[in-house]
DNA sequence: CCTCAAACTGAACGATCCTTCATATTCTCA
DNA sequence: TGAGAATATGAAGGATCGTTCAGTTTGAGG
């Protein structure tokens, strides 16, 4: 969480005894059944409450009104889908790039089907609120841990290193989405994700510098920070 | 239009005269509006009408319920794209692939920016009715305009055409629409933008047949296609 | 065991919202 | 020009939804 939710969409009071915390799950969880099973119309504070087994009421101790639960609920998801993407990162480091971007491409889409119904029920459920700050906070933080990847490539430098992440990462991710929005049968879904591989690994092939020891690109790299400075 | 809409969402009658045809605009426009202005929780039936200077009752002449009216608008919006990317698909025959690409990717660029706030605004309305229908046709269609185009490419064939014009589609359109969502600055929008034209660019020279007269690859393909029968 | 805070309840209220239909207006064309 | 068809009106009905709050139940700590 990189960024605190505006006052507005804050929870009012966090669970602080054990059954509370169970109830604040049945809320989240049955949040996400009824979204797959009724449809962002049909998602009303009372359905939720019923399917999850508790009163209206004990929704609004912890969220001043509906949309607050909605935003918690996908704060809640980005997060793990970023803790994964920033583990992922982590352990590519020093890796070669076209490594890099194969574990990337298969981190997301596994992060995304594992439960496939509750993705396609949250990109749904997206439409209700405000989520501009959550999916730049979102944003902000894979592309860092990204970033700091394919910085410590090895045998690899780019010209222009943000660029290159921006891109990756919004045609990774924009296609996983697309994927899911076209509903593809399994197996060509599999096949776009292999040919995304291919894809992304001869963009990083056509612009990354030319080999000449690292140092150079290095030093290329501190001269251009030097400049912007000035 | 490659499929007529369900039943239940199909207007109740056309227009017959000339007012009703500018207050059938009217309401298409007014919906678009509201959309931008008042976000689509708030896009109800009467502020509708009446921001285009109607009354309710007007609509109801003309859709049987509220999601027939969004039903018809995402259908008119996905045609006039299909039609600009099929134009662009017939304009480029016969020349070379990689400017097949760039054609394709400027064409659904600009298709999109022409009025960037109906883009935005269509991509919320969405969630309200089921779209699977609309989507289906709309990648249909376009599916089979990009397919005719690359199989007349000049010197150039692939060993598995249907998965590439897939994959092109599936990462140009993603990757449009996460630009979209990130709202990205302009100048860095256009760069991912020619950085997208590079990676497809790089694909298709990974995947394409090695240079070897069309006349090889295309017997390769037909018996491909021979052996499916079989 | 007792007390106080935390957690939970759900009927009730007010605010929209969707849709209808009896009626009025406008246009077409014979 | 006149009659019938097409188009437009908008108050009213029925349904649903979000939110509150006075009161009850449960758990924690002394």
């Amino acid at each position: 969480m990189l960024t605190s939710p505006p006052p507005y969409l804050s929870p009012r009071k966090r669970p602080r005894q054990a059954r509370a915390a169970v109830t604040l799950d049945a809320i989240f969880e049955a949040t996400i059944q009824v979204l797959i099973a009724d449809g962002p119309r049909r998602l009303t504070t009372t359905r939720v409450a019923e399917r999850a087994g508790v009163s209206v009421g004990t929704m609004y101790q912890y969220f001043p009104h509906k949309q607050a639960l909605f935003y918690a609920l996908n704060e809640r998801y980005l997060d793990i889908v970023a803790e994964k993407v920033e583990a992922t990162c982590r352990a590519q480091r020093g890796a070669e790039a076209e490594a890099m971007v194969e574990a990337l491409v298969t981190t997301y889409w596994q992060a995304k089907t594992e439960r496939a119904e509750v993705t396609q029920a949250l990109y749904k459920s997206v439409v209700e609120l405000d989520n501009e700050s959550l999916i730049e906070a979102f944003a902000r933080r894979v592309d860092v841990a990204t970033a700091a990847m394919f910085a410590s490539a090895a045998n690899t430098a780019f010209a222009d290193l943000n660029t290159v992440v921006l891109t990756l990462l919004t045609s990774i991710f924009g296609t996983v989405r697309s994927v899911f929005e076209r509903n593809l049968p399994v197996e060509e879904a599999e096949a776009v994700l292999r040919q995304l591989v291919l894809m992304c690994v001869a963009y990083l092939q056509a612009v990354k510098l030319p080999a000449e020891g690292v140092t150079a690109s290095v030093r290329r790299q501190a001269h251009l920070s030097a400049r912007d400075v000035a």
